[in-house]
DNA sequence: AATTGCATCGTACGACGTACGAGTCAATCG
DNA sequence: CGATTGACTCGTACGTCGTACGATGCAATT
């Protein structure tokens, strides 16, 4: 297991922060931590995608060493893992009180789910094979306890929670590797439009072409949802 | 753009197998090719997982030099694009004839991907973010006409077919993630118990420890189908 | 003044993808 | 028949990556 801390929070160390004058560059940078550590790749991640974060380079963002970095973190996957749960955060729907229907809740949650994951594409690739980070499992909680609260049955609950889990993850994943490049969009229709006479019902269906994700997202959801708890 | 050939086919090339014969060492392995490549490509990752198909462990398997790869092969990603579609061919629904139910023929196709995929979990994280082979297209196809055929109107197909698609990748990347190792299921177990007074109600529906993920999918699948197109 | 423990970082190592160019061999052509 | 061509193989080498290791600095404690 790891010697160092890596699991420990750094706040409350009192730092004076007067004392790195020792005279030569302008280093004003902050002290490391895995909130920076964190905060910092994910900027590096959505400035460079999911191959362009690199140690070196993160250590570079935070004008550190390379080597510094593993002070707060084991290892390269702990810092994926991390920057994917710090951008999955929720903060509930907008009604303070009582939320009046259940079903806005639940399209509000996955929506923003949604909308969190496609502001950092490379979330939607990571999801799927990375732990589950406490802010995934506080919106799996709340899932949960809103469909509950809506009557759902205690044996179906779980399907319904994997089968909205699962929409989710499978469109914004989709939707988040489909447009990485205007290049690749545009050789994929042509592509595609070439090979229009293999596959007649795509094309007329306009499946790849449509652009209206946003659209289909939320009418797929409404479909699942009728399924899942028919309007009376 | 690429030099060699990266594309064409090799068959036809009517090899008389005779000639390797120069005395030293048991070499007995046919040619390179791309379906060797490919197909060994994907006993290496049934094997060794994703991080384990590395191009000299990929030649070593081949008994060739692991430049030998790179005639046949533009580079290790396209190697990962053939080895994701060659797993995805699909010979059509049971009947032969007439298809007599739709709904049927939906899910048996479905469910075949589904399972096609976790027999080689590695292709579940894959197909998120590679290009669209012909067998992914021609599953995709299949899928449209049927829909269309059972009464879809057009303007509905899109988003019934994403919302299938979306399903079964949700599902498939996620179970396929799940179960990795028995050390990784065990102790997230742990750390989930441990965790229960956060999350009392993903803890009363057993969400993360029901086993039965074919019924989960199968369930899920129904009560999408129901929203997309309800009986009568 | 000495000790301790947190934090940083330079160096180095092994593994990886693959560019480059030399090599082999069968088929083709004069 | 020898020369040429083009399909195919592979050894070497380069640049880059994650990170093990140990030295170093520095603040708080003794």
């Amino acid at each position: 297991m790891a010697a160092k801390r890596s699991g420990a929070e750094s706040k409350g160390s009192g730092r004076t922060g007067e004392s790195p004058q020792s005279g030569q560059e302008p280093r004003n940078e902050p002290p490391l931590s895995l909130e920076r550590i964190v905060a910092t790749a994910v900027e590096l991640l959505d400035a460079e995608g999911i191959d362009g974060l690199k140690m070196r380079r993160l250590a570079d963002r935070l004008g550190a060493g390379a080597m510094s970095l593993y002070w707060h973190v084991d290892n390269k996957e702990k810092v994926f893992d991390l920057a994917l749960d710090s951008v999955l955060e929720y903060r509930g729907p907008p009604e303070v009180d009582a939320s009046r229907d259940w079903r806005g809740d639940v399209v509000h949650m996955l929506e923003d789910w949604r909308a969190s994951m496609l502001r950092h594409p490379w979330s939607a690739s990571l999801l799927p094979r990375r732990a589950l980070g406490p802010n995934i499992l506080g919106r799996l909680e709340l899932l949960s306890k809103t469909l509950s609260g809506a009557g759902v049955a205690d044996a179906d609950l779980n399907v319904a929670i994997w089968s909205l889990w699962n929409f989710v993850i499978g469109a914004t994943t989709t939707r988040a590797n489909f447009d990485l490049s205007d290049d690749d969009r545009t050789a994929a229709q042509q592509r595609l439009t070439g090979l229009s006479q293999d596959y007649p019902t795509i094309e007329r269906s306009r499946l790849l072409l449509d652009n209206d994700w946003d659209g289909a997202f939320r009418k797929g959801l409404d479909f699942l949802l009728d399924g899942l708890a028919p309007r009376q």
